[in-house]
RNA sequence: GCCGGGGUGGCGAAAUGGCAAACGCAGGUGACUUAAAAUCACCCGAGGUAACCCCUCCUGCGGGUUCGAGUCCCGCCCUCGGCACCA
C-alpha cells in the first residue's frame, strides 16, 4: 500500500466555492446563436416550476429538478446544446389570503419568497441558466398573457357568460365546491347559495377532439393520457326529440321540444319517463300549475347543495312535473319530472329514462314508483319480431344484446338497433347522431386581487364621473379588448385586499382604476382576474427568449427549441395544467405563433417522497396496548371493534417494533399487540417535513442529490429516511479520496489489473449513460458505487481511471465532480469535457461462468470461452462433480443450451 | 363502483422469461485508536445440520403456460393514487 492522503471532503467549502465559480463564469449560459444554428442539436429539459410558497422548497421539489439537472449536465456534456431555465409561477391564493390577513402586499410576499426559493435551488447546484428567469407577475410576462387573451377573445374562444357559483355573502367570497359541506361554508359554517355569476369563459371544448387525438404525438406515461381522455369524456351518441304535448303549456306558445342525449338509441322503446335537471331552462314552462309549488319547492332546496353534495346523495329524489311529451316512434306518452340525478351542464340536461336498462334510472324508477319495460334481452330471441321480454329482474340490465318489445326494430342486435333507431328518428326529423363530451368550457375568471387583469373594457352609462359617485350602469353585453400597445394592464395598488360584498371582486373597489374616460366616454375596466392557470400556460415559450419586449419570443428560436424534450413534474398536474397548456399551444399554434401542434414531447411525472416511517400503537382510555387488528379504522375517532371503546394512536421508536412471522410489525415485548407502520405524507400538520436545507447542511448538496436519486426508481412513491444518506455520503467522500489520491503518471495499460479495470471502466460508461437515457438514476448511482469500490481496491489508480469516474460522476455530484476535476490537475469545469465514451467488445470478458441446471436447479458452474457449442459444453457439464450425481442412474431428456448463458438439464 | 400503479430480506431496493436479493442502510465481528467517532476488512433471507460442507424452502394468495416464472396468462387478497350519477 502507498502512503494516500486522508482529507475529508468538506461540501459546505467545496459548494460554495463551485457555486461562485459557476455564477461568475455563467457555465450554464444558454447561447442563443448556437440554439438557432443546425450544428449541435438541441435539448429542452424543462421542470414544471413552482409556486413559490412561504414555506420554501419541500424535498419532493428538488426529487424532479434533480432528475432534469442531471440530463442536463449529461445533455452538455454529449454536446448538446441544452434549455434548462426556471422560473416562478407567481400568482395565487396565499399570497392574497396572507395580505388580507396581515395587509403585507402580496407582491412583497411573492418577492421575498422567490429569493427564498432561488438561494435554496442554488444551494442544490442546479444548472439553470439563471439569465432567462421569469416570474409570472411580472409586468413584461402579464403583457403578453394579456396578448394570449385578446388573441382568444379575437378567435371567438373567449366569452362572458352566467355561470353557477358558490356565493358565500357571509364571508363576502366565491367558495370551490369543496369549501361547502350541507350547504354552508366550511369555514364559519355561513350559508352558501348558487347564485350565477358573469364570468369570462374560454371555448376549450372547440378543442376537444384535436385534444384528444393528439395525445398520441406526446410520449407520455399511459395512465396520464388515459386521465386526460377520460376528462375530456367523448361519446358518441343520439340527439333525440321528444315532443312536449300542447296542455302543457299556456295557449298562444311555440310548442316545446324537449332534446335529450343518449348513448343507447336502442333502448329507445324502453322509456319510460324523461327526467330534466332543475337548472334546465324549460323547466317552469313545463310544469303544470298544479305542480309548481313542489316543482320550485325542489329546484330551490337543489340550488343550495353543491355539485359534489348533489353527487354524494346516495337515494335518488325527483318531482312530477304533471305534463308529458310523445315518444317520437311509438307516439306513447311518457311522463316528465325533474330530478337532480340529472346534469344540468351535461348534454342538453335532460334524459330519457329506460329504467330497465340503465342503473340510475332503476334507481330512480323504483324509488318513485315508475315503470320499468324491458326491450333489450341477453339471448337472441330467434329473430321472431314480437318476442317478449322476461319479466322484470332485481336489476338493470345495461350490456348490449337483442331488441325485444320494440316496434319494427325487435329481432335486432343493440348495435344494429341503434343505428336503424337513429336513422328512423333522422327521417322524421326527430333525432341525429350526434357526439358529446365531459370536458366543459373553462371558467377563466376569478373574484380575486393577485391575478393577471383581464384586459377588456365596457360601455359605462353615466351622468357624471363614476368615480366621484355619479351613477351608472355597466354594459357587460358589449365587450371591447384593449389593444395589444396598451398592455401590459398592471394591478392598481390596493391597501385592503378583502373580496368584499360584492360578487365582482376587490379590483371593484379600485374606482381610478376601474372607469377611464375616452372621447369624453366612460368606460369600466373587466374587474375579475385571471385563474392562477394562466402563467402557467405558457411559460415554456417565454423561457426561449425572455428578454423579447416584442413579441412571446422570437419565430425563429420558437421553432428551433420547440417542442420541450423532457418535462418533468408531479402527477397532480396530470390533467388540469398539462390540458390547459395545450390547449392555449393549439390556439397559437393556428395562430401561427408556435410551429409545432403539441407543446411537450417525453413527459415524465417523479413520484411522491413520503415522510419517515412512523410506528404507532393504539392504546386505550387505560393505556393498555390494542392490537390493530383488533380496531376499526373506518371509525372516527378509531374503536375497538369489541366494545366500540375509542383508541389513539401513539407513535413509538423504530426500536419497540419487530416483525413476527406473519409479517406483521408488532411490539418487541408483546407479539400480540399488531401495531401500526406505515409513511405518511409530509405536511405540516404531522411534523414530518424534511426541509433541503437542514439536509444539505449536515451532508452537502451533492449527497442529497445522491440520495434523492438513489433512494429508488423517479416515478416511484418513496418514503424519506434520513440515515439512509449516509451511503451516498460515503461515495462522495471515496470518489474524492481517489480523484486525491490518483497516480498522475500511471497509465491503465501499466496497471497488473489492466485488463479488469478497463472492462470495469467501460461496463461502468456503459451502464452510466444508458441509464440516464431512461432516467434510471438509482442503479447508474449504483454502478458508480461498484466502479469506485474497484477503483478503491487497486494499489494505485491510473490518472485516466479517476478522470472517467470524476465525469461520470458530475452530473449526479457537481460540485464533487468539479472539485475532483481541479484534483486531478485539470481547469474547470468538468462540463466542458465531453462525455466518455464505451467500447462495446471492452464490455466483455473472454471467459464467461455459466450456470448448469438439473431440473432447474443449479448444481453446478463452468468456466468457459465464449461462443462453444452445445454438445461441447454438454459433455463439460456431464464431467462437473456436481453434476455428475444427479444424472447417476437417470436418463437425459432433453437439453437446453442458451448461448454464453445458461445450460439446463432435464433428466427423469 | 370504475381506471391506473404497486406488493421481493429488518429497511430502501436490483433483476432483456435464464444463478432471486446487485447497490445501499441498519446490525454483527475484526483492524486502527488510550477511548470514541470516522475509516478499512469480513459476515449478514428463513429452516435443517449447526464447525464446515451440504440439503430444503423463499418474490401477497391459488391455479396455469414453459426445460425454466419475481417477470407471461387466469382467478383472488391487500395497498397507494385518480375518477366517480357524464345518460
Amino acid at each position: 500500500m502507498t502512503e494516500r492522503t486522508q482529507q475529508r471532503y468538506e461540501p459546505q467549502a467545496v459548494e460554495a466555492k463551485w457555486q461562485a465559480y459557476w455564477e461568475a463564469e455563467q457555465t450554464f449560459r444558454t447561447g442563443d446563436d448556437t440554439a438557432a444554428g443546425a450544428a449541435k442539436p438541441k435539448a429542452y429539459i424543462l421542470d414544471m416550476f413552482p409556486y413559490p410558497s412561504g414555506a420554501g422548497l419541500h424535498v419532493g421539489h428538488p426529487e424532479g429538478y434533480t432528475a432534469t439537472d442531471i440530463v442536463a449536465r449529461f445533455r452538455r456534456a454529449q454536446g448538446y446544446c441544452v434549455l434548462h431555465p426556471m422560473g416562478w409561477d407567481a400568482f395565487g391564493l396565499p399570497a392574497e389570503q396572507h395580505a388580507i390577513r396581515t395587509g403585507t402586499h402580496p407582491r412583497a410576499t411573492t418577492a421575498a419568497n422567490i429569493a427564498n426559493f432561488r438561494r435554496q435551488l442554488k444551494a442544490l447546484g442546479f444548472s439553470y441558466d439563471w439569465s432567462r428567469e421569469i416570474d409570472t407577475t411580472s409586468p413584461d410576462y402579464v403583457r403578453f398573457t394579456q396578448w394570449i387573451f385578446l388573441k382568444l377573445f379575437e378567435r371567438g374562444l373567449a366569452y362572458q357568460q352566467e355561470v353557477p357559483v358558490n356565493w358565500c355573502a357571509e364571508l363576502g367570497t366565491v367558495l370551490a365546491n369543496e369549501e361547502v359541506k350541507d350547504g354552508l361554508s366550511e369555514v364559519g359554517g355561513y350559508p352558501v347559495t348558487r347564485v350565477p355569476l358573469r364570468q369570462w369563459v374560454l371555448r376549450i371544448t372547440a378543442y376537444a377532439d384535436r385534444l384528444l387525438d393528439d395525445l398520441s404525438l406526446n410520449e407520455w406515461p399511459a395512465s396520464t393520457k388515459q386521465m386526460q381522455e377520460a376528462w375530456i369524456g367523448r361519446s358518441r351518441g343520439c340527439e333525440i326529440r321528444f315532443a312536449v304535448d300542447a296542455q302543457a303549456q299556456g295557449a298562444g306558445k311555440e310548442p316545446l321540444v324537449l332534446e335529450v342525449f343518449t348513448t343507447r338509441p336502442d333502448t329507445l322503446f324502453g322509456v319510460t319517463y324523461i327526467a330534466l335537471a332543475p337548472e334546465h331552462p324549460h323547466l317552469t314552462a313545463l310544469t303544470a300549475p298544479g305542480q309548481a309549488g313542489a316543482v320550485a319547492a325542489y329546484v330551490e332546496a337543489a340550488r343550495h347543495r353543491s355539485d359534489l353534495d348533489r353527487k354524494a346523495a346516495k337515494t335518488k329524489s325527483g318531482v312530477p312535473l304533471g305534463t308529458f311529451a310523445r315518444h317520437p316512434l311509438s307516439g306513447e306518452q311518457v311522463p316528465l319530472w325533474v330530478a337532480d340525478y340529472v346534469l344540468g351542464d351535461y348534454g342538453s340536461g335532460a334524459v330519457m329514462g329506460v329504467p330497465a336498462h340503465d342503473e340510475r334510472d332503476f334507481d330512480f324508477a323504483t324509488t318513485c314508483g315508475l315503470p320499468i319495460k324491458h326491450v333489450v334481452v341477453r339471448e337472441d330471441p330467434g329473430g321472431a319480431a314480437g318476442a317478449s321480454a322476461s319479466t322484470s329482474p332485481q336489476a338493470a340490465v345495461c350490456e348490449p344484446g337483442w331488441l325485444v318489445d320494440s316496434g319494427a326494430f325487435s329481432g335486432l342486435t343493440s348495435d344494429a338497433g341503434g343505428e336503424a333507431i337513429a336513422a328512423a328518428l333522422e327521417a322524421k326529423s326527430a333525432g341525429q347522431v350526434t357526439v358529446q363530451y365531459k370536458l366543459r368550457d373553462w371558467v377563466f375568471a376569478r373574484q380575486r386581487y393577485w391575478g393577471e387583469p383581464i384586459p377588456i373594457l365596457f360601455p359605462v352609462e353615466t351622468a357624471g364621473d363614476p368615480r366621484t359617485g355619479a351613477d351608472y350602469r355597466i354594459d357587460y353585453s358589449q365587450p371591447i379588448a384593449l389593444s395589444a400597445s396598451e398592455l401590459p394592464l398592471t394591478l392598481p395598488e390596493l391597501e385592503d385586499f378583502r373580496p368584499g360584498s360584492d360578487p365582482a371582486g376587490a379590483l371593484a373597489r379600485a374606482l381610478d382604476w376601474r372607469f377611464v374616460q375616452r372621447d369624453g366616454r366612460w368606460f369600466a375596466r373587466e374587474t375579475n382576474t385571471m385563474p392562477q392557470w394562466a402563467g402557467s400556460c405558457w411559460y415554456y415559450l417565454r423561457f426561449i427568449d425572455p428578454r423579447n419586449p416584442e413579441c412571446i419570443a422570437d419565430p425563429a428560436k420558437l421553432k428551433a427549441w420547440l417542442p420541450v424534450d423532457l418535462y418533468v413534474g408531479g402527477a397532480e398536474h396530470a390533467v388540469l395544467h398539462l390540458l390547459y397548456a395545450r390547449f392555449w399551444h393549439k390556439v397559437l399554434f393556428d395562430e401561427g405563433v408556435v410551429p409545432t401542434p403539441e407543446p411537450f414531447g417525453k413527459l415524465v411525472h417523479q413520484g411522491m417522497i413520503l415522510g419517515e416511517v412512523e410506528y404507532g400503537v393504539y392504546r386505550d382510555a387505560q393505556g393498555q396496548p390494542v392490537s390493530r387488528a383488533d380496531v376499526d379504522l373506518r371509525a372516527e375517532p378509531p374503536a375497538r371493534i369489541a366494545d366500540g371503546a375509542a383508541v389513539t394512536l401513539e407513535k413509538l421508536d423504530a426500536a419497540e417494533a419487530t416483525k413476527n412471522k406473519r409479517g406483521d410489525f408488532v411490539l418487541a415485548n408483546d407479539d400480540g399487540v399488531v401495531l401500526e407502520a406505515r409513511a405518511y405524507k409530509m405536511s405540516k400538520s404531522r411534523g414530518n417535513v424534511v426541509s433541503p436545507d437542514e439536509i444539505i447542511e449536515a451532508f452537502g448538496a451533492d449527497s442529497m442529490r445522491l440520495y434523492e436519486m438513489f433512494m429508488g426508481p423517479l416515478e416511484a412513491t418513496k418514503p424519506w429516511n434520513t440515515q439512509n444518506i449516509q451511503g451516498v455520503r460515503r461515495l462522495v467522500d471515496r470518489a474524492y479520496q481517489i480523484a486525491l489520491n490518483a497516480d498522475r503518471t500511471l497509465r491503465i495499460e501499466d496497471c497488473p489489473e489492466r485488463e479488469a479495470l478497463t472492462q470495469a471502466l467501460h461496463r461502468t460508461i456503459r451502464k452510466v449513460t444508458e441509464d440516464i437515457e431512461a432516467l434510471r438514476f438509482n442503479t447508474a448511482i449504483s454502478a458508480l458505487m461498484v466502479l469506485t469500490q474497484t477503483l478503491q481496491d487497486l494499489a494505485a489508480v491510473p490518472q485516466a481511471a479517476a478522470e472517467t469516474l470524476a465525469l461520470l460522476m458530475h452530473p449526479f455530484a457537481p460540485h464533487l465532480g468539479e472539485e475532483m476535476w481541479a484534483c486531478l490537475g485539470y481547469p474547470p469545469s468538468i462540463q466542458s469535457v465531453p462525455w466518455p465514451t464505451f467500447d462495446p467488445a471492452l464490455c466483455e470478458s473472454d471467459t464467461i461462468e455459466v450456470p448448469v441446471q438439473i431440473n432447474g436447479k443449479v448444481r453446478g458452474r463452468l468456466t468457459l470461452s465464449r461462443g462453444l457449442a452445445e454438445a461441447e459444453v454438454l459433455a463439460q457439464a456431464q464431467s462437473l462433480e456436481s453434476v455428475a450425481p444427479h444424472l447417476e442412474g437417470k436418463s437425459l431428456v432433453k437439453t437446453v443450451w442458451v448461448p454464453d448463458k445458461i445450460l439446463t438439464l432435464v433428466v427423469r
